[in-house]
DNA sequence: TTTACTGCAAAGGGTTTGCAACATG
DNA sequence: CATGTTGCAAACCCTTTGCAGTAAA
């Protein structure tokens, strides 16, 4: 990543905190960076384990503002513990992802346009006959990872 | 549903069961009946709200086997409570689900066949380049259902 | 008669919150 | 200075487990 690509990060971050009112305070700029250079969502306790500066209650309390404000994504995988990663809103791509049943680790993956395209056309066609409103769809490969298997 | 399909999947769950040396006590029966009376996953406050009798302690332990045995799911969705289903292995069908963001519910959802083929193809190809040995895929679609629109 | 199962109550573990002090707009 | 934020510790909630008794193979 540019050091360029970092600064329009946190601009981004930065304007989507103030639409709530809320402050972009060193403790979330340091949360943000802290995702932005892990490459695989990741529990709370690896990362407070990754920078031990930050408290418990308040890396909890900023991924939930974080969250609000379309910055951070929570992901709840095949383990009890829920894992962070930057939204797509914020990184700009679109990923799904791997979730290994026997760790819990979850890894991000890309699949062809065209897959995209399919599942989104069902996706709307099907929940549009419930009146349900969708808002993502959500795609995870569960199996064994490399080192787990 | 017929009399005689809730006998075949008793007979199917018992087989499992015994497959892993464990019976298909009364407790159980009654568990397997209440999910397959009930058409949408649901919390174990559900369960036990749904039948009193049940213990607990005796419900999570015999979810955990049915799960095991490949008779029972275990859904993670949007909240921290998780929601169980009849396996498909045991109903004979293949479906995703529509989460509900606001209040959690899940419903159950079919898609195209060629969606399924397209998705399935994607999945298979984008896992193998990583090594990640694929066992499901989960495709959820969050929003609002209608309740809560 | 050995092994699995049950119920109760207590513990466990991830997450949230009350409160007082602090920092920011 | 009014409001958002922080850290500590305690509370919370879903889930798991120890144990002693019961039922099934």
């Amino acid at each position: 990543m540019s050091p360029a690509m970092g600064i329009a990060l946190h601009d981004d971050v930065a304007t989507r905190l103030r639409r709530g009112r809320q402050r972009y305070t060193p403790a979330r700029r340091t949360l943000v960076a802290l995702l932005h250079r892990l490459d695989r969502p990741h529990t709370t306790a690896e990362l407070l384990d990754a920078d031990p500066s930050m408290s418990q209650s308040s890396l909890y309390r900023n991924l939930a503002v974080l969250e609000q404000a379309d910055v951070v994504r929570r992901l709840t995988g095949s383990d009890d513990a829920a894992r962070f990663e930057l939204a797509e809103d914020v990184t700009g791509d679109h990923h799904h992802h791997l979730v290994c049943t026997a760790c819990g680790t979850i890894e991000d993956i890309e699949v062809a346009q065209a897959v995209e395209e399919a599942m989104h056309d069902a996706i709307d066609h099907a929940a549009d006959e419930r009146g349900f409103t969708t808002e993502l769809h959500r795609l995870e490969l569960l199996g064994t990872c490399t080192t787990c298997a």
